[in-house]
DNA sequence: CATCGTAATGTATATATGGGTATAACGATG
DNA sequence: CATCGTTATACCCATATATACATTACGATG
């Protein structure tokens, strides 16, 4: 099975609000309770994963992670309740949009040479 | 309003098969006739243009765009049949796709900050 | 109060991306 | 058969993007 055909992501003043990227680093800090864990399982720079928490913090009217520096084990980071519907919200988007435009969907990939 | 909140694209071997910009830029061959007329106008360097066109005509298993060099005025590019389905399509996938998931869109969206 | 692992931030470097420019090939037309 | 505008391609360079590395801040815990 082919990584995810259809990508989608919402654009906010030019910028990606939120991606696959995003949401994926996002399901890895609710299940790791870091950042750099996350970072790390996804193989990415503590530095970018770090960056597109913020930028998602800061595009939106409310918090999508909290952390918190410091602690017994160095502190932590927490995907926020909002954080959580985004997550849920965009796999909405994801199953819906595939089930509604299937058929053009598989007008398109069916004349994808295969790899 | 927003230019296009939501933004679709389709993969293909990692790699971006189908999206927004080539999606633009058959559009303006379509219009135009030529590759370097659509580039131009949409004020991308030819080079860009025409490797877009190429990554189309190389990951599909039907030609997007051909094109005639030489002659009268120099040649030019056409968009096939098939390229314009895969316009045809691709409108219909974006529509369709806003439409069916238009309330976790609003969910989202509403929640973006204002810039 | 020393330790520990993480957050947060800075800085330098490597890599990817796209633009600019130049050049060759092409072929209908006058 | 010279001209013309376009396709097609190569090469170098500027810029953007992401990595690597280093450093500081933090605060619960032993």
């Amino acid at each position: 099975m082919q990584a995810s055909l259809l990508r989608i992501r919402i654009n906010h003043a030019g910028n990606t609000a939120l991606g696959p990227g995003k949401i994926e680093l996002l399901q890895h800090i609710a299940q790791q309770g870091s950042i750099s864990a996350a970072a790390k399982q996804m193989r990415m720079s503590y530095r970018r994963a770090w960056e597109l928490v913020d930028v998602m913090n800061r595009c939106f009217d409310q918090a999508v992670v909290v952390s918190t520096a410091g602690g017994s084990h160095g502190g932590g980071a927490q995907v926020t309740e909002f954080g959580q519907a985004l997550i849920d919200a965009y796999q909405q988007i994801l199953q819906k949009s595939a089930q509604a435009a299937a058929d053009e969907l598989h007008l398109i990939t069916r004349h994808l040479k295969k790899d």
